[in-house]
DNA sequence: GCCGTTTTCGGCCCGACTGTTTTCAGTCG
C-alpha cells in the first residue's frame, strides 16, 4: 500500500470518527498524520522494509505506526473495516459538501435516512430537511446550491493557474477601491504550494466595507458564501473560492501571518505563545496576565516577539520549522537574485517559439551571466529534435552568438532523450563535444519501478550526462509522476556526480519540494532551470526558486548560483569528483 | 492519538460568519 492510499485511509477514519463524536484531538491526530504522510519524500513501505522507526516522523506515534504496519503487511486495516460497518457507504461524500459538517450529517442520516448525495437532494426537494430543528429553508437552499457547485467545481488547481487569477483580482480591487493600503495573497499561494485550494487575500484599508462590497459585486462572482464586516468569501464563475480579509493597517503583521498558515504551523505558533503565557490571534499578541494587546505592523517583529527567527512563508509547513526557528536554525534560503544562469532553454530550432538570438538577448536583459541552449535531441521527432548534423550547426550558432552579442556566456547543450532501455539518443563522441547535457525521459513513462529506476541510473552512469531533467515527468494536476525508487536514484546521483534539475515550469515543478529536500540532504547539486520554450517563460525562475525554498535550499545547494568561472571549473572535473567539488565551490 | 527546557499525564489555537435563534451551535479556515 502506498503513501497516498494510507493517507486517504487516515483521512477517512478521521471523517468517520467525527461523525461518531469521538474526541476532537483524536480526530485531529489522524488528520495530521494523513497530511504528513501525503507529503513524505519516501514511501512508508520502503521505510518499514529498511526497519526504520516510523515514530520519528512528527505526528506518528504508537497507534498510528502500528496501523501503518498492518496496512503495508496485509493491504487492509481491521480497525478501519470495523469502523466502516457502523456507517453507510456514501456518507463521507455527503460530508464533503461545504456547510455540512459531522453533526448535521449524522442527524440527516439518523433522522431522515440520508446515506448519499441523491438521498440528500431528495430531503431538500420534499422539504423534510428544512423541517429539522435548527435547520430551515435558507439552509436547504444553500445545501442545494452546494450540490450543484460540487458537480461543476474543480479540485485544487495548479499554482500556474491560480497565480494569474490572483494577480488580476488584486489589480481589479485596487482599481476600484482607493481606500486600499495594502493587498497581498496569503495562504497556499504565498507558501508556493504546487496546488492551490482557494485564493486568500489579505488587505488593509481605511474603509473595509468598500473593499468587501467590491469583491462580492464583481462580475465574475458566481456566488457569495459569506459577507461580514471584516471578511467575505465568494465563488468565482470558474469554481474558484476567494477569501478576503480586511483589517486596520496596524494589525497587518498579525493578520498576514494568520492568513498565510498553514494550519499546523499556526497551531505550533500558538502553542509557542501559550508557553510564554501569551495568546496569539489575527489582531496581535495578548498578554494573558495583563490583557494588554501588542500589535505588529509586520510579521518579522511578531515572530521575534515569540522568541523565534523569522520563518519565510515557504517553510511554514508545520513540520519542524518552529523548532528550528527557536534554535536559530532557519537558513538564508536561495532567492531569485542568487540565480546566475539558466541551464535549460529551447529555441525554434526544436519546439521553442522564439529564435535563439531572441532568447539569448532576453536572458541577458534579465541580468543572467550564462545560458545553456538545450534544444531537443533527434529522438524527439515530434519536437523537431536535432539530428547530429543539425546539432553541429546549432553549436556553431551558439558560439557565433556568444561572440556577436557579448556580455553573456553561452553553453552548447542538449536536452537528450533517455530511451526506454536506458540508452541515449546521441553517441558518446557527440556528447563529449557538448558543454552541458541534460538527460530526460519523454516516453515509456508507464514502466515498472525496477525498469524505470534502472533506466535512469544507467543514464546517470554515462560520463557525459551532467544533469537529469524533470525527473518524475509529472504535470501538476494532469499527469502522475513515473513510478521509480527515487531514494535509489538520489543516491546514484550523488555517487555518479550527476546533478538533478528543479524544473521551474509551473506545470511541472519537478523535482517536487520533498524530493528536492531529500536530494539536497544527500549532497546532490540541484539546478533550477526554466525549461523555457518562449521568452515569457524565462520569468518562471521564481516558481523553481519557490520549490527550492520549500526544500530548505540555500544558495550553496544550487548549481546555477555559481559564478560562471566556478561553474566551468565544476564542468571540467570528471563526474566522479563533482559532488565533492561542488560542496567546496559553492561555499567559496 | 500525540507529546514533553513545565509534564510519561494532562494538556491540545482562535475567531468570523450564518442561520436559527432570541443566546448560540455548527462550520470553516
Amino acid at each position: 500500500m502506498n503513501n497516498a492510499q494510507i493517507a486517504e485511509t487516515f483521512e477517512n477514519i478521521a471523517g468517520l470518527l467525527e461523525m461518531k463524536g469521538e474526541k476532537v484531538f483524536t480526530i485531529r491526530a489522524y488528520q495530521r498524520a494523513a497530511r504528513t504522510i501525503e507529503r513524505l519524500p519516501m514511501e512508508l513501505q520502503d521505510m518499514l522494509r529498511d526497519e526504520q522507526d516510523l515514530r520519528t516522523i512528527p505526528g506518528i506515534g504508537k497507534a498510528i505506526s502500528e496501523k501503518i504496519a498492518e496496512m503495508v503487511e496485509t493491504d487492509s486495516l481491521r480497525y478501519y473495516d470495523n469502523l466502516k460497518t457502523e456507517f453507510p457507504d456514501g456518507i463521507l461524500e455527503v460530508m464533503q459538501i461545504p456547510g455540512l459538517g459531522p453533526k448535521t450529517v449524522r442527524r440527516l442520516w439518523q433522522d431522515l435516512g440520508v446515506t448519499d448525495i441523491p438521498g440528500l437532494q431528495a430531503t431538500i426537494d420534499d422539504g423534510s430537511l428544512a423541517s429539522l430543528p435548527r435547520l430551515g429553508k435558507k439552509t436547504a437552499e444553500n445545501i442545494a446550491r452546494q450540490i450543484q457547485f460540487q458537480r461543476s467545481q474543480s479540485k485544487r488547481m495548479p499554482i500556474a493557474r491560480a497565480q494569474p487569477i490572483c494577480d488580476r483580482l488584486i489589480g481589479s480591487l485596487q482599481e476600484q477601491c482607493p481606500s486600499i493600503r495594502r493587498i497581498v495573497p496569503g495562504g497556499s499561494l504565498r507558501r508556493f504550494e504546487e496546488t492551490i485550494g482557494d485564493i486568500d487575500l489579505v488587505c488593509t484599508a481605511d474603509d473595509p466595507s468598500q473593499v468587501l462590497n467590491a469583491l462580492v459585486a464583481m462580475p465574475n462572482v458566481a456566488d457569495v458564501i459569506g459577507h461580514g464586516d471584516t471578511k467575505a468569501s465568494v465563488y468565482l464563475t470558474d469554481g474558484i473560492q476567494v477569501d478576503l480579509r480586511v483589517v486596520n493597517e496596524r494589525h497587518f503583521g498579525a493578520l498576514l501571518q494568520y492568513f498565510s498558515g498553514n494550519l499546523q504551523h499556526n497551531i505550533l505558533l500558538r502553542d509557542r505563545a501559550n508557553a510564554l503565557n501569551l495568546s496569539l490571534n489575527e489582531y496581535g499578541i495578548t498578554d494573558r496576565e495583563t490583557g494588554v494587546i501588542e500589535e505588529f505592523p509586520d510579521e518579522e517583529t511578531l515572530y521575534n516577539r515569540l522568541g523565534l527567527q523569522y520563518i519565510p512563508p515557504e517553510l511554514r509547513q508545520g513540520v519542524g520549522e518552529v523548532k528550528a526557528a527557536l534554535e536559530n536554525r532557519i537558513p538564508r534560503l536561495v532567492e531569485v537574485s542568487d540565480i546566475r544562469g539558466d541551464l535549460h532553454d529551447h529555441s525554434d530550432w526544436s519546439d521553442g517559439r522564439d529564435p535563439m538570438e531572441a532568447m539569448v538577448l532576453a536572458v541577458k536583459e534579465r541580468g543572467l551571466e550564462y545560458l545553456a541552449m538545450t534544444d531537443h535531441s533527434v529522438g524527439r521527432g515530434i519536437a523537431n529534435g536535432l539530428s547530429v548534423e543539425r546539432l553541429e550547426r546549432h553549436m556553431a550558432l551558439v558560439r557565433q552568438l556568444e561572440c556577436d552579442i557579448g556580455g553573456i556566456r553561452l553553453l552548447c547543450g542538449t536536452e537528450m532523450d533517455i530511451r526506454a532501455d536506458g540508452s541515449l539518443d546521441y553517441d558518446d563522441d557527440v556528447l563529449e563535444r557538448l558543454d552541458w547535457v541534460i538527460g530526460s525521459i519523454h516516453s515509456g513513462m508507464g514502466q515498472d519501478v525496477a525498469t524505470m529506476t534502472e533506466r535512469v541510473i544507467k543514464a546517470m552512469r554515462n560520463p557525459h550526462v551532467d544533469v537529469i531533467g524533470h525527473l518524475s515527468t509529472r504535470l501538476v494536476g494532469e499527469r502522475q509522476p513515473v513510478e521509480a525508487d527515487y531514494e535509489a536514484i538520489f543516491r546514484a546521483a550523488a555517487e555518479t556526480g550527476t546533478a538533478l534539475e528543479i524544473n521551474a515550469s509551473p506545470e511541472r515543478l519537478d523535482l517536487r519540494d520533498s524530493h528536492a529536500a531529500r536530494a539536497r540532504e544527500l549532497g546532490v547539486p540541484l539546478a533550477i532551470s526554466t525549461d523555457a520554450h518562449t521568452i515569457e517563460a524565462l520569468n518562471n525562475t521564481r516558481f523553481g526558486v519557490g520549490v527550492a525554498r520549500r526544500a530548505w535550499c540555500e544558495p550553496h545547494h544550487i548549481l546555477n548560483t555559481l559564478p560562471f568561472g566556478s561553474f566551468l571549473e565544476y564542468l571540467r572535473l570528471p563526474k566522479s569528483k563533482r559532488t565533492e567539488a561542488f560542496a567546496r565551490l559553492a561555499r567559496e
